[in-house]
DNA sequence: AGCGTGACGGCAAAGGTATTCCGATAAGGT
DNA sequence: ACCTTATCGGAATACCTTTGCCGTCACGCT
């Protein structure tokens, strides 16, 4: 089972066995290709890859960190990745950190104990000062350590970045809604200490703000389904008056979607919503969502590309593309 | 930046330091531990984890293969074997194999090169001969290794088996629709080649033919969101003259209802439909999708146990939960 | 015929850690 | 005071593969 019992059964040295194995530079006499071949065939041998990457000192490892793999979101930049790194004969080790930074920290921890190549951050950065410092110092001992890293949705770290233009794309979605005719606008934001809900909010109100106008309401909630739910609840509670809502994100939107059929209120005849991602498994919901399409997957692939590939750290802008949909259709 | 930089700091050898480093069976007196612990320290030392996986030969990382890691439903397990894994501590390499076969072997046989401690594959198994010998193939070998493997919904492996019981759950909901009032029905099936779809597709009939019933037609179609929606199509344009429809898979029911939806066709007041798995990321569909609940995340989880527990194949069934929804009310 | 050159196989070291075994030291018992 | 035993640190070895280097052999050229 070792490169040993091929070579005694070959009746070569283990160099030889290697060589022929591996078809590195210097490639033994076809005769003994053949006996080799045949020998590890027949006794099924298979490499073992701890001792390659030891004696290479080098994998052909990537690590994903996702915050959430069940999350629509992260599942459709992580295949982008993952896609990428089949196509390079990468294996992917994938971690859900659970939203949880000790986690993140802990995994990012572990890929450099493993040696591995390259590893790819998928989520948005938070702004609590303390845990970004520490995250930050794990960083740094990550690429110290030779890997390549790749950040999406999370700048300031001194590494490659993906950054989905999620100001731009908001202040778009805005203004195509206030060309529909719509003018008193609610904001179901995400939690303060994420910057991609804090980027969608503030691009939205830019937005609004080239109409010289401005939002109703702001209602903070978690960036998840039962988030939007619950906020939009708390809007209604409230009793604003507001004729479309924005949700930073799709599962937000779709959660407040569910919430207002519940309390018998039409979209869009009584109230427009809007979300933000363009998520795959959402497209179907009716009516159809209005939001803004990221290009994920593509996201995914150059991250990946990005962060194998090392170098001096780029930032990357990917466009955002509103979608209109039914769902802020105007009667 | 290796054991031996700790120790030479330290001041001891290079075992004194492992035995401080992993707190084996023999524990150095405490003064040593304190040097040893602050020298780690300083240096930032991060032990290697290839080493240590040859030294011990063994690792603490485990395999998931799932056809697609965007298609909710294998997010889902996926996540549940990820947390169980969490909890022990151990690594996870996750590979979407696109459904290819060959992509599927040639992962199964990487996992066995790191000498992963378990695997957790996902996913229906094919019913084509050829494609499952090779399988089969590999899967022993991995298990030779000394392994350990856990399917889920992919029975006739010599490993542990997690098994969703579809038949009986399409039973119970062609049952319950059957009591709902609903008396044509028409299947949307899957390819025949999936072992999940045919069992929820003969489940439904077995259901329907308790109460002496035939479906008014069956279709198939992917085992996706377009299958589904491609499917639909195909059954009104024979004009079937079906009242309810039963797609096998929540993806399909949802891509029908689309289709469904852009033809004018109300639901439920003209066709009911039905769906399986109870994704949780549809439950916010419009009309609320009636489907059979299976706890996706427990079979994960589970699957994860029986991995690294080894010992004897076992076939562990779990029971799926019929909920009814609006897209089969009658009125 | 002699020498240089190139090709090719094998020996051995290196890569970092866990662990067995041995020697030394200290403690405890008579 | 001497012997036994327990304890603990360290040297050495095993884990498996890659790769630099050396020796050999054959071939071609002068």
């Amino acid at each position: 089972m070792t490169l040993l019992d091929v070579a005694q059964r070959a009746g070569v040295s283990v160099a030889t066995a290697s060589r022929v194995l591996n078809g590195g530079d210097r490639v033994p006499r076809p005769e003994l290709q053949e006996r080799v071949k045949a020998a590890a065939e027949e006794l099924g041998y298979t490499p073992n890859a701890q001792a390659q990457a030891l004696a290479k000192s080098s994998t052909n490892v990537v690590g994903i960190l996702v915050h959430d793999i069940e999350d629509p979101y992260f599942a459709a930049i992580a295949n982008g990745v993952m896609r990428a790194a089949d196509e390079r004969n990468l294996l992917v080790m994938l971690a859900s950190t659970f939203r949880d930074a000790e986690r993140e920290i802990a995994y990012l921890a572990s890929l450099r104990a493993q040696r591995a190549r390259a590893a790819v951050m998928i989520g948005s950065r938070r702004t609590d000062a303390e845990s970004l410092a520490r995250t930050a110092s794990e960083v740094g001992s990550f690429l110290n350590s030779g890997a390549g890293l790749a950040l999406v949705s999370q700048s300031g770290m001194p590494a490659h970045t993906i950054e989905p233009d999620n100001r731009a794309g908001a202040a778009a979605l805005a203004r195509e809604l206030v060309g529909l005719g719509w003018r008193r606008f609610a904001v179901l934001g995400g939690p303060d200490t994420l910057a991609t809900a804090r980027d969608r909010r503030d691009g939205f109100l830019a937005g609004l703000a080239d109409s010289g106008l401005e939002p109703v309401a702001i209602e903070s909630g978690d960036f998840t389904r039962d988030g939007g739910h619950a906020a939009i609840e708390r809007l209604l509670d409230r009793g604003v008056g507001a004729d479309c809502v924005f949700a930073v994100n799709d599962v937000m939107a779709v959660g407040a979607m569910s919430a207002l059929r519940q309390r018998g209120v039409d979209v869009p005849g009584q109230l427009g919503v809007a979300g933000f991602d363009d998520i795959a498994t959402l497209r179907d919901v009716w009516p159809g969502l209005t939001t803004v399409r990221l290009p994920l997957e593509q996201m995914g692939r150059r991250a990946l590309e990005l962060a194998i590939h090392g170098g001096e750290p780029t930032t990357e802008t990917f466009r955002a593309e509103v979608v209109l949909r039914e769902s802020t259709a105007r009667a």
